[in-house]
DNA sequence: TGCTAACGTTAGCGTCAACTGACAAAAGGT
DNA sequence: ACCTTTTGTCAGTTGACGCTAACGTTAGCA
């Protein structure tokens, strides 16, 4: 069901800290160099680099190399994991409402758990 | 345009944990209490007590005493935050797509960045 | 009141993750 | 060849996180 449990293990992770998610957003709507990137946050370049090292592996940023620079776009298809998962929560969530209506429905249909 | 930025952050630091999303994968589909949670794994209760109570802080599970027991349920509206940054990410994807396209049939009308 | 069951809470420990500073590598210009 | 620009990599420190074990708490029952 799911495409690659690992990658999107990854993608959790990686989204957990709020400056790859800045990070993300950034190169959401334009391709940006890493030093760009850094410049519009108040830690080291170093810090920068090492996060879009994370969000690289995790397949959410995409890297192209243009000369001396590094250039970073967000790749959307790194969070099919995150929506599959969200989708799956919330059809589970629906169902469980369905199923409570059907019980009071026909009366005393046992819903053992596990 | 989020509805609450630091409940968002909440939620994505509690689901960084691939337990936690275990856990409510869980209780999607029923009602348990943290006993129930507890024995389909193979850490401690305290540990999966610890769980909950950040999955709880997250808006990410309802509570519910009855008796000596608390029945855990997911609660489906916690995760908007979450679908509110993907499709925002999504959105902001196309409209680089599209920006693109407008881009190259306007012939060449420099797209600087920053 | 005394006892038991079901949980939460605290203290302590080990591990991982984020950050900084110094160094190395790759590409381009003069 | 030399120097600069741009960036990644490595070592080390600090803070956060997940786990366990022991203790405290609440509800129900005799």
């Amino acid at each position: 069901m799911f495409e690659d449990e690992s990658e999107t293990d990854d993608a959790f992770r990686a989204l957990a800290e709020p400056r790859r998610r800045a990070i993300l957003r950034l190169v959401a709507t334009d391709e940006l160099a890493a030093g760009e990137i850094a410049a519009a946050f108040d830690v080291t370049r170093t810090a920068i680099s090492q996060h879009l090292t994370v969000l690289r592996e995790a397949g959410l940023v995409s890297e192209r190399r243009a000369g001396t620079r590094r250039m970073y776009r967000a790749r959307p298809e790194g969070l099919d994991g995150l929506r599959e998962f969200l989708d799956a929560m919330w059809s589970d969530a629906l169902d469980v409402g369905r199923r409570l209506v059907e019980a009071e429905a026909a009366g005393d249909e046992r819903t053992d758990v596990a």
